[in-house]
Formats: C-alpha cells, structure tokens, sequence
DNA sequence: TGCGATTGATTAATCGTTCAATTGAAACGG
DNA sequence: CCGTTTCAATTGAACGATTAATCAATCGCA
C-alpha cells in the first residue's frame, strides 16, 4: 500500500542505510556524497514516500506521541470549559515540539497500564488520578512517565509529578468571603455517589479545616449529592438553616442553582451559593455565579510541558507545582437573611 | 524495560508462537493445550507483561487509532464549545468500540500527509479541509479513509465522505428571520483574513442567493472583518444603512456585540446581530444572541462512526450526510429602527 | 500393521526502520 | 611500494510481535 524505505532504495539503486541516513540521519555522522543525498531525496520525494512511525518507534526512536487520560471524557457535564481550557494548555505546549495528543478510551482499572504501556506513547498527562492501591500499583510498574493534573495533594506518595491548584486556599477563599457576609451555617457539596475523585476529598477537608478554623464543627455538613429535587426539597423542608452551598466543582454548584429555581428559592436572598472553577459559563447562570478559579489553561500547559522533560530523561527542575487560585465574586452570594 | 513475548516465552519454557496464539490468538487456530494455556496466562501475568502495540501495528495489525485534524485547535476563540461538543460526539463512538482518538498538531500543508500515512492511524476526521489543489492532490495519495467534517458541500469532487449542517437552508432561516422583522439592508461578515474555509465559503454564497431570491443583489454587502474597532467605526460612521448583521460564526457575531457595546451602538434596537452555530455560549453574551444552530454532536458522532466503518474495509451504507440546522432566536434580533 | 488425519508445538520469515559492524577503495606518509 | 588512515557505502542484526510452514507424535480405521 505506502511505499517504503525499501522501495525507495531500491528506486535509486543504493542501499536502505543510505536511504535512513540521508532522510532522516542525525547531523553527525551522514557519510553519503552530495549527488548521491540529492539523488535520494529526489527519489523519495518522486514516490512520495512516508516513513513509517510503527516501524521508526519500534526500532527506538520516539512516537512523539503523549497521552491524556481523562475519565467521563464524553460527559459535557464535566465542565466543557473546564475541558477545552485544558486541551487548549496542553496543544499549545506539545503541538510547537511536534508532539501529538491521544486521548485514551475509557477502560477498566485492570487495563489502564496495557493501554499505557503499549509503545504507543511516550508518557501520559493523568487528570484526576486516583489514590486507591490498585491504581498505585499499576503506576508503580508503569514504564513511562506520568504527570497527574488535579489529582489531590503531591506528597501523598512519590513517583508521578503532580500539577494542581491550591485547593486548600481556593476553598478558604470561598469559605472567607461567605463568612465575612455574616454566614455561619453553610453546607458542602461533594460529588455524586461516593466520594473518590482526589479533589474532591481534599476539598471537602479544606472546608472542614476552614469552618474548624473558625470554631465551627462542620462534619454534618457535607453531602454526597444525587442531583434530584427530592434531596434539595428535604433538606430544605428540614428546616435545616443553612444560608449558603458551597459545590465542589461548578457544575455542582449550577445544578443547586436550577434545583433551588425548581423549589421557587431565592438565590442570593435565601440562600447564597459558590461554586469551584470559575469559567465564562459561571457568566450565564441565573443569577451569575460565584465561584474559586483555578487557572487550568496554565495548569495543563505546565503538565504538558513537564512531561516532554520527562521523556526526554530529564529530571524536571521542580517535581510538583501548585498554581494560586482567585475568588470570582459574582451574583450568587450575599449577606444571609432570616427565613 | 518493558516485558515482552519473548521473556514471557522463555521464563514459561514454551515458544513464542505459543504465547503469541494463547494470548492473542482469533478463536479459530488455538492449537494449544489447556494446561500450557493456563501456564502462559500466569507467567504474563506474573511478570506483567503488556503487548507492545507498535510491534503488533507493524506486523499487519490494527493500530485502534483514528486522527483529527482540527486548525487553530489551541485558540479558544475558534468556540470551545463547538470543540468540546465535537470531541464528545467522536468520543461517545470511537470510546466504546476501543479506539483512541489522536489529535494530529497543526503542521505546514506540505507534511499533512506525512503525518496521516505514517502508519500511526487508520483513519482521520479531517475538520475544514481545505478545497484547494495541494490538498486535493495530498487527500488523492493518502492511503488511509478520510471522513471531512465541516468541510463544505459534498459533491465538489469524490473520495473523502462528507459530513456536515445544512448551511445553505441554515443561511436562509437567519435571512428570512431578519427578512420577515423588516430587514432589508444586510451586511454578511467573513472570517478574518481570507475567506478560504469551505464553510464560510458555502455560508456566503448561501447569503447571497437567499438575498437574490428576494431581489436584492447583496454582492457589497460581505466583509472580511479584522476585528477591530476601526473597521466598525468607520462602517457604522460612513452612514451605510445597515440594520442588521449575520455573522459567518458565533464568535464573529460576539466580537459585533462587543464592538457595537464599544461604540455606543445599542443592540438590537439599533443593529440586530445574527450567528451561525448556536452554543450555550450565545446565552452569556449580552444581549443573548440570537444564531443558527448545527447538530455538531451528532454530526461528529455519525462521522467518527462512518470512519469506523471505513477503516473495517466497509463502505458505509450512505456516502455523505447532511445534517438539518434550526434557528435559536434570542434578543439580539428585533424590527429595524430608522436612525 | 500401515497410512492418513489430527493434534500440539516449534521454527523462521516478515512487517519497515535504524545502526553497529564491515567492506572496499582511494589517499597518504615514510 | 606497503601499511595505515579516511571516506563512502553496504550488510545484516535487531526492535516485538504474528503466522505460514513444518514437524513429531498420537489416533482412527480398514
């Protein structure tokens, strides 16, 4: 079907080394005459050949080829913003070194490192990496570099280099500007189901600790939410006083939004609500939505370019960065009003 | 550093064939006992041991990979929605079948096909492939299938399949909608630069006639807009009596509501403001945004789907297709007022 | 018993490159 | 004139898998 190396040899009726060397040979040691490399080149040019890149990385050269990892990747309701921003940072870093991109199929955890570990890439951008044994032994065996992007805290094991943002100060902010409008009784929102995502884990304890902080034993306040009316109506039918939510990611914080328009509550009057990763998207909510931004775009760029150090054996200079987070104060908050 | 068949062979005390058929072998021809089965299985097991995707790429094999080409893939303001929407459409069927998706770095025209007919995919969604003779010439070389998504109209030449909105009937529901408000004087903007991508070649020339059929020759009335302010003032101040503007984009028609705010110019009392490809986006512009909207899940679902087939070695039931489009109309469209 | 068919397993060629080792010839120095 | 160096070019062994071809042993059956 393409033609080959081969073929291209055998066209120009010289060898297949002189054919390696003249078209892709390294600077140094290129021992092939003038009109012998023109006469090649021509040739390969005239047959159009390609080389292929199976046979070039098998034999050990690079694939030029990272991968993403990115669970739930099809899920607008990730953040599709969230998700562009990142793809954005990592193309700008890879694409410019002549890099590509492959995102990996969701699989189960058994097969992750078959797929990782197949030649194929040279090193993975891990986005929400988990912190349960079975993955840890899998990235114990991995051959290729990873780097975990908003995947918890970095100094819970060594091994992979980890990009985040400051959870810890990013929840704080929230919890400090809901504080300073007077509330005292707020709610946090964790993911669906149970609660395994890192980032979630860390930012539910940053709120514990911040609310602990100040003098406040927040550890029934905190919910594993299932995004239907009837949870929103009961807790709020409870009488349970909460005046402000604080979700765990936009997307959560969004969805209270529409649950509490169903309810016919009024946010910000009854209740105050924040979200976490504040996009343009927060911009189109009713009422607009306040929300801890973290600079994502930044982060993957950073994890991206990260990684390229890695697999070309370098040992990055600083192994885990963690990027600053800011408040974006919006519509969705105010001072609490008696109910 | 990896395992391979060979070590998994030798420590199992059996032949390489042999692993090769127990691990990997099509039902048909397993030629080996249930005992040395079992014994193969735990000894790659044991010494995890992964096939290396490259090698079996190489020999004949699959690669389970597909390509997409998307230009100016890091510039957000190409809508990071369309973006995200077109990647969980691809996803939503290449994932489930266990194919990964690469996305090819943007790269000189000349070494397109390099980067196609490398061996590393078997096929490639193509976005806005481009109509002109180089690329022709490359796409009639390239060895693998290719499906052209939003790439303009089918029947300009054979070979790629074709999946895209239908522009020329989504051209005409934002005509006849301003049409029907009582716009007669309309002014259709291009991309920045050159108009060279097919769709906005299609979108123009769909304004065009649907001006036509109503008797007005609307040939003056295109623009290739620079996006600055400058090009605006001067339109708006040279007095021409436009009272509506239709935007070959979502973002072409923001970037109109941003210069208009700019100016003074009150939207849509005094400009009404129409876009092509309706996103959630067009809901936190202000005012909203009136816009064409083109199935772009779906239509990259159906492509990555016909690519499948195409790479199987089948040829899909229907060449190409043409999605219908629908009209979102928000506030930035009203009855024209005089100046 | 003898012969073909079947089963279980191995050998070795192949995919398209790269590159260390090798060859052959020309140039050079004494 | 011969041994050594330099240069140009080729040979052939990997890389890690797949698979057609081959082989040896066993089985079935007349």
């Amino acid at each position: 079907m393409s033609v080959t190396l081969k073929e291209v040899a055998l066209a120009a009726g010289v060898s297949t080394a002189a054919v390696s060397k003249v078209l892709h040979g390294r600077g140094s040691s290129i021992r092939v005459s003038p009109e012998r490399a023109r006469l090649i080149r021509e040739t390969a040019e005239r047959l159009s050949y390609y080389p292929n890149a199976l046979a070039r990385g098998l034999r050990g050269s690079r694939t030029h080829t990272v991968g993403l990892i990115f669970e739930n990747f099809g899920d607008i309701s990730t953040g599709p913003l969230y998700l562009s921003q990142l793809l954005g940072g990592v193309g700008t870093k890879l694409f410019p070194n002549h890099y590509r991109l492959t995102i990996l199929p969701e699989l189960p955890h058994d097969d992750v490192l078959g797929a990782i570990a197949d030649g194929q890439i040279e090193g993975v951008i891990w986005c929400k990496l988990a912190r349960d044994e079975r993955t840890q032994q899998q990235i114990r065996n991995c051959p290729i570099p990873i780097v975990a992007l908003n995947a918890g805290r970095p100094e819970a094991l060594c091994g992979p280099v980890y990009v985040n943002c400051d959870n810890e100060a990013g929840i704080e902010l929230a919890v400090e500007h809901l504080w300073n409008l007077g509330h005292r009784k707020i709610l946090f929102v964790n993911e669906l189901q149970e609660v395994t995502t890192p980032d979630c884990i860390l930012r539910r304890e940053a709120f514990l600790d911040s609310m602990a902080k100040r003098g406040v034993d927040a550890t029934g306040d905190t919910r594993v939410w299932e995004w239907n009316l009837y949870e929103f109506r009961d807790m709020w039918a409870s009488g349970e006083p909460y005046t402000a939510i604080l979700g765990w990611t936009e997307r959560a914080a969004s969805v209270i939004l529409e649950r509490a328009a169903e309810m016919g509550v009024r946010v910000p009057e009854d209740l105050s609500v924040v979200g976490f990763d504040s996009t343009p998207f927060c911009e189109s909510t009713t009422p607009k939505l306040t929300a801890v931004k973290q600079p994502i775009f930044d982060m993957a760029q950073h994890a991206a370019g990260v990684l390229l150090e890695l697999t070309q054996g370098q040992r990055p200079a600083n192994d885990s960065v963690i990027f600053p987070c800011t408040l974006d104060v919006r519509d969705s908050t105010t001072i609490p009003s008696q109910r």
